[in-house]
DNA sequence: AATACGTGGAC
DNA sequence: TGTCCAAGTAT
C-alpha cells in the first residue's frame, strides 16, 4: 500500500505550521476563537460542505443561537429553518440533540477530550479531533478529505481512502506525524494548515507542487503520480425516482407536510408527495378537490448524492376544500411564512417560482 | 462493508 | 451535459 519513497516525517508538522502561519487562511469566521461551541458548529456545517456555502449559514445560525444554551433551549422546529438548504439534515437534528446532552450531562461545557467529545451525537473521530485541537490544543489528528489528499500523496498511500484498511493506514500515519512532532507544536496552526494545504496547493485537479512546502519529500511529486492519488472511489451508478408534488392552495395558504426522521429531508416541511399523478388525484378527490390536467406544472429534476428525483408539481387552487383538520404532520402555511419555513431546496425553488414571481 | 444522507461548486 | 466530491457520520 505504501509507496517506495521514505518521506521525512520528523519535520512534517513543523513545515505545515510554518506554511500555515505565513500563507494559510486567516479570516474565516470560525478561526481565532477557542469557543468550543463556535468551533463545533463550524465543523458540523463543514462536513461534506464547501467553505463558501457555509459562511452565510454560520453567521445566521450564530446570530439566532449565540450559545449552546440557546440552542438547547430551542425546539427542533426553531432550529431547522437555519439549516434548510445546507443539506444532510441529520446534522442539524444531531446538533440540537447534542446541545441538550451537553447542557444536561456536561453542565453546559464541552467534554474535555476528543475521546469524550466523540461520544456525542453527530460527532465522529475527525470532528472530535478538530474540536479538541482548535479548542484545547489537544494533539488529536484529524482525517478529512483535505488531509487524505495530502497524506496519500506525500506518503504514497494507495487504495480507496474510504476502505477500512486504507483508512486505518491514514489514521496511523496521522498519529505518527503528531507523535514525531516537537512538544511545542502549534496544534491549531497544524490542523488548519493541513486543511489549507489540501484545499489549495494540494487540490485534486492540478496540484501546484512548485508552491508546496512539502514538495521536497512528497512521494507523489517525486514519482510524478499526483494524478493517481488519492485513489479514486469506485463509482456506483445512481438510480432514478419519480414523484408528484402537490401545491394545494387555499386562499393565502398552502398545505405542507413535515418529513419523517430518519429519511430524506427529515424534519423539514415539504409538499405532500405521491408516487405518481394518479395517487395525487385520489388524495385530492378525498378532500373534495378536482384535479384538472392543466394544473400540471413544468417538471424538474433534483439530484441527490445517491439518486436523481424527477418531480412533477401540481398547483391546485381551491377555496372549498372539505378537510376540516389537516393530518398531525401537516399544516396550512401562510405564503408570508414561507421564507422562514424549513423547506427542501427543490421545494423552495418551486414555491419561489410560483409565489415570488 | 455498504449504504443513506443534500446541495452546489468546479471542471 | 456529466462527473467528482466537499472540514463525514450513523447504521
Amino acid at each position: 500500500m505504501l509507496g517506495n519513497a521514505q518521506p521525512a516525517i520528523a519535520a512534517f508538522a513543523a513545515t505545515v505550521v510554518q506554511w500555515q502561519l505565513r500563507a494559510g487562511r486567516r479570516g474565516l469566521p470560525w478561526q481565532h476563537t477557542r469557543d468550543p461551541y463556535r468551533i463545533w458548529l463550524s465543523e458540523i456545517m463543514l462536513q461534506q460542505t464547501q467553505v463558501g456555502t457555509v459562511m452565510g449559514y454560520y453567521e445566521r445560525f450564530l446570530a439566532r443561537f449565540p450559545t449552546v444554551q440557546d440552542l438547547a433551549a430551542a425546539t427542533q422546529d426553531e432550529v431547522m429553518p437555519y439549516w434548510a438548504g445546507l443539506g444532510y439534515y441529520a446534522r442539524a437534528r444531531n446538533l440540537h440533540r447534542c446541545a441538550q446532552e451537553i447542557c444536561q450531562n456536561w453542565n453546559g461545557s464541552f467534554p474535555p477530550s476528543a475521546d469524550e467529545i466523540m461520544q456525542l451525537p453527530g460527532i465522529g473521530r475527525s470532528t472530535a479531533a478538530a474540536i479538541a485541537a482548535f479548542a484545547y490544543g489537544q494533539r488529536s489528528p484529524i482525517m478529512d478529505g483535505n488531509v487524505k489528499r495530502v497524506f496519500t500523496r506525500y506518503f504514497g498511500i494507495f487504495g480507496d481512502p474510504s476502505v477500512r484498511a486504507t483508512e486505518k493506514c491514514l489514521w496511523e500515519t496521522a498519529q505518527a506525524v503528531v507523535d514525531a512532532a516537537p512538544p511545542d507544536l502549534d496544534m491549531t496552526a497544524y490542523t488548519q494548515g493541513l486543511m489549507d494545504l489540501g484545499s489549495s496547493h494540494c487540490a485534486r485537479g492540478r496540484p501546484d507542487c512548485a508552491a508546496c512546502p512539502l514538495a521536497t519529500h512528497c512521494y507523489a511529486r517525486l514519482e510524478s503520480r499526483q494524478a493517481e492519488l488519492p485513489t479514486p472511489k469506485k463509482k456506483k451508478q445512481s438510480g432514478q425516482r419519480q414523484c408528484a408534488m402537490l401545491i394545494l392552495q387555499k386562499e393565502n395558504t398552502i398545505l405542507l407536510e413535515q418529513r419523517p426522521s430518519p429519511g430524506i429531508w427529515g424534519g423539514l416541511w415539504s409538499l405532500p408527495q405521491f408516487d405518481d399523478a394518479e395517487s395525487l388525484r385520489i388524495a385530492c378527490g378525498n378532500m373534495g378537490v378536482e384535479v384538472a390536467t392543466e394544473r400540471k406544472m413544468a417538471g424538474l429534476q433534483h439530484v441527490f448524492s445517491h439518486f436523481k428525483l424527477h418531480i412533477e408539481p401540481w398547483h391546485i387552487v381551491s377555496d372549498q376544500i372539505e378537510t376540516t383538520e389537516p393530518r398531525p404532520n401537516q399544516a396550512w402555511v401562510s405564503l408570508n411564512d414561507l421564507p422562514a419555513t424549513a423547506l427542501p431546496a427543490p421545494v423552495k425553488k418551486i414555491l419561489d417560482g410560483l409565489f415570488l414571481a
